[in-house]
DNA sequence: GTTCTAGAAC
DNA sequence: GTTCTAGAAC
């Protein structure tokens, strides 16, 4: 009998017991769910899966409850890996939980083209389930799915919408010992889709719209958790296992699905493969050891930062076998965890961002050889070969070298990783020059030196960055002699500052549009919190201090209430504090690092409709109010302010604070980008368009519905308070205006 | 984003 | 003279 900690007085022997059952699509990654777990755990396992159980043949749902039955009576716990996509299905495996067996669900909500085009590939599947019939079954099958709720008698169920999530969901698993539980709830799931496209055309029917409260959770699952769990004997248990910062039971990501990853850009994070296990044949025990060890060592030290260990595949032995140790030392799986990803493309496929990337280098420092280091060199092109020269001409095996990538680097724009550390281990290959010839003690010593200079590596970027913002900062207080701002009004969203945001804004030449001011030594970690924004470009803009506003909204909404319509978990609703039109409210994305539409990838497609259906949600509330309005709901291509915000506006434009063409032209020209078209776009080619030619800000001023040029803005306002022309055929389709069903 | 204001346009 | 714009400062 294993015991952990002082709780085993109140734990039964045979230990506690878990029915998980998996939901998911095929090809959502059940069966690799299970298999992680199993590989890594040190409770009992089985999987119970429908595809094989019947010897070869399909088995039945029967045969699948009587042998978790029997797994259990044997006091193992139990996955249920097949489908369980609708209620009905999943009712009976239910049944198998007791007040000593928890009955937990596992979702596995991938991207439905990730799952087809996984169970299209894969071969000698056990469900014989591949090829081009995949994908219609598959697709029939999600048509059919019914989200789990804790009332159909879980204890616990953890939603996954990408692999980041699954693999917290394993760390939290495999980290299970026997006699531990988890805290029932229900964690990770997405809000419930505000759907109101299809309901604001009978706004007029409804009685009620959204009122301008503080709502904190907006899903009626999310809200259970610890102490309100609807069954069973969940209350003994021990600590809850140590979670990764995105897996769902953080209390800040319930609820959210991209926006959690944006805040991931904050973290300072190192990502690097298992050195010396690959190419140089390192024992895989021996090595896992050594990182365990190692990460263990250096964690204290690294204060928010994470230290990733990526493979490139679920199989991969070593990090199974991290996983398990890290786990059995229980080291802090927000500050450590395994990550199954391509380490070139973490940030953009696996929505991993990660600052620093390690690379499993050779001695010559040269491009090639294969793996991770060819692979390295490949994505960063010549600027990592000549930025590498510069540093280091060769290495000798357990040291590493920093390498801070230039800022026209292809791994900087596209991924964001702002250094590379080179990083040579020892070499158990005879096949490979200076060979230790089986001597593992020299070996591990030289690992762990390896390893050593790389997490160093790692520190020293933290702390130069460290220092470099609080010389910045103090710089600032210097320079600032003057008093406090002037500026009246608005003052006290204007001048609210955080601390780090507002050197920046002091300091750059604004909206010169090429300076990108981050010397060699000065690293960055995400870069909303520096108030420098990438654009997909690659250039670099500086958001000034008054552009700040909503960033500081988005991120504290409790503190400016009086100007705030509506509070939830990724979306911040206010007015525009200088509407120009009667009607004009922002929808306000809250995650971190999001700050217009050039930051926008395939990732927020659901923040992005989210967005706009709580923005109909509003326009139907308005329209309740006076059904005379039309709204258009867009982007501005450029914006002034910093995060990335949604315009709600009327087509009035009826308002004092509309005074030059800019403002005219920024919604009534093509630098206006349509929510609807936004998404499309995004949806189709994973980014939006931006049309942010300076011109269009000063084009001629024409009237928006009968599209006349007027002179000055005091002709064309007194033009449009009259025109009643209705809007071109451009604005009618696709749902871009968005009017009562029955006003003209 | 707004405010302020010089100077162009009328 | 007044109105309006546009650029700089914040």
């Amino acid at each position: 009998m294993e015991v952990d900690d002082g709780s085993e007085a109140r734990v039964e022997m045979k230990g506690k017991q878990s029915v998980v059952m998996l939901v998911g699509a095929p090809g959502s990654g059940k069966s690799t769910f299970c298999d992680a777990v199993i590989g890594a755990s040190r409770r009992t396992w089985v999987r119970i899966c429908q595809d094989t159980i019947g010897n070869g043949k399909a088995g039945t749902k029967a045969q699948c409850i009587k042998s978790a039955l029997s797994a259990l009576n044997e006091g193992k716990s139990v996955f249920i890996d097949r489908c369980n996509l609708d209620r009905e299905q999943r009712a009976e495996f239910l049944k198998l939980g007791s007040a000593q067996i928890d009955v937990h669900a596992v979702v596995l909500d991938l991207p439905t083209q990730l799952c087809i085009s996984r169970s299209v590939k894969r071969t000698g599947h056990e469900g014989n389930l591949q090829g081009g019939k995949a994908a219609a079954v598959v697709n029939r099958m999600l048509q059919k799915k019914e989200s789990p709720k804790l009332i159909e008698g879980f204890s616990r169920i953890t939603f996954c919408h990408n692999d980041a999530e699954v693999q917290a969901a394993m760390g939290t698993y495999s980290g299970l010992g026997p006699s531990d539980s988890l805290l029932p709830g229900c964690f990770g799931q997405k809000s419930q889709d505000a759907k109101v496209q299809v309901g604001i055309m009978k706004f007029l029917k409804k009685a009620e719209g959204p009122s301008p409260v503080v709502s904190k959770v907006n899903s009626d699952q999310s809200v259970a958790s610890i102490g309100s769990s609807e069954k069973k004997g969940a209350s003994l248990e021990r600590e809850e296992m140590p979670v990764l910062p995105n897996a769902p039971q953080k209390e800040e990501s319930k609820g959210k699905d991209n926006a959690v990853q944006a805040i991931d850009k904050d973290v300072p994070t190192l990502a690097f493969p298992s050195i010396s296990t690959a190419d140089f044949q390192f024992n895989l025990e021996k090595a896992s050891d050594i990182i365990v060890e190692t990460v263990e060592e250096f964690l204290p030290k690294l204060g928010n930062a994470r230290l990733v260990l990526v493979d490139l595949t679920y199989e991969s032995k070593i990090l199974s076998l991290v996983r398990a140790k890290a786990a059995k030392k229980s080291i802090d799986s927000s500050k450590f965890f395994t990550f199954v990803g391509n380490i070139i493309e973490l940030s953009t496929k696996r929505a991993l961002h990660c600052n620093v990337i390690a690379n499993a280098a050779n001695w010559r420092l040269r491009p090639g050889g294969g793996g991770v280091n060819a692979a390295i060199f490949k994505a960063a092109g010549a600027d990592l070969e000549m930025a590498t020269n510069d540093r280091a001409k060769s290495l000798v095996p357990g040291s590493a070298v920093v390498v801070p990538l230039p800022s026209t680097c292809p791994l900087y724009n596209r991924e964001g990783i702002t250094h590379v550390i080179h990083v040579l281990g020892p070499n158990m290959n005879p096949q490979r020059p200076n060979c230790l010839n089986n001597d593992y003690n020299k070996g591990c010593m030289v690992l762990r030196q390896a390893y050593t200079s790389l997490f160093e590596g790692f520190l020293s970027i933290l702390k130069i960055q460290e220092t470099s913002v609080t010389k910045r900062h103090e710089e600032l207080l210097h320079h600032s002699g003057r008093g406090p701002d002037k500026s009246v009004g608005n003052g006290d969203l204007k001048n609210k500052r955080d601390d780090v945001d507002a050197s920046d804004s002091s300091k750059k030449s604004r909206g010169s549009g090429n300076e990108v001011e981050i010397d060699s030594t000065r690293p960055r970690t995400g870069n909303s919190d520096s108030g420098i924004q990438t654009t997909d470009r690659g250039m670099t803009k500086a958001w000034g201090s008054w552009a700040q506003a909503f960033y500081h909204i988005a991120m504290h909404p409790e503190r400016q209430k009086d100007d705030v319509l509506e509070i939830l978990e990724d979306v911040v609703v206010l007015n525009d504090l200088y509407p120009k039109a009667q009607k004009h409210i922002l929808i306000l994305a809250r995650a971190r690092g999001l700050d217009c539409l050039a930051d926008v990838h395939e990732v927020h497609l659901e923040l992005l409709r989210r967005m706009h259906d709580i923005g109909l949600k509003w326009v139907e509330k308005f329209l309740h109010e006076d059904s005379q309005l039309v709204f258009r709901l867009g982007y501005h291509s450029a914006p002034s302010m910093r995060q990335l915000h949604l315009h709600v506006v009327s087509q009035d434009f009826n308002s004092v604070h509309l005074k030059n063409k800019k403002h005219w032209n920024s919604f009534n020209t093509a630098f206006f980008r349509d929510s609807v078209d936004v998404i499309e776009e995004v949806n189709k080619n994973g980014k939006a368009m931006m049309k942010d030619d300076k011109s269009l800000l000063s084009m001629e001023l024409r009237c928006h519905r009968c599209r006349s040029a007027h002179p000055n803005i005091p002709r064309l306002k007194s033009h449009i308070r009259n025109c009643q022309v209705p809007f071109p055929a451009f604005l009618l389709q696709s749902g871009r205006l968005v009017r009562a069903l029955d006003s003209n």
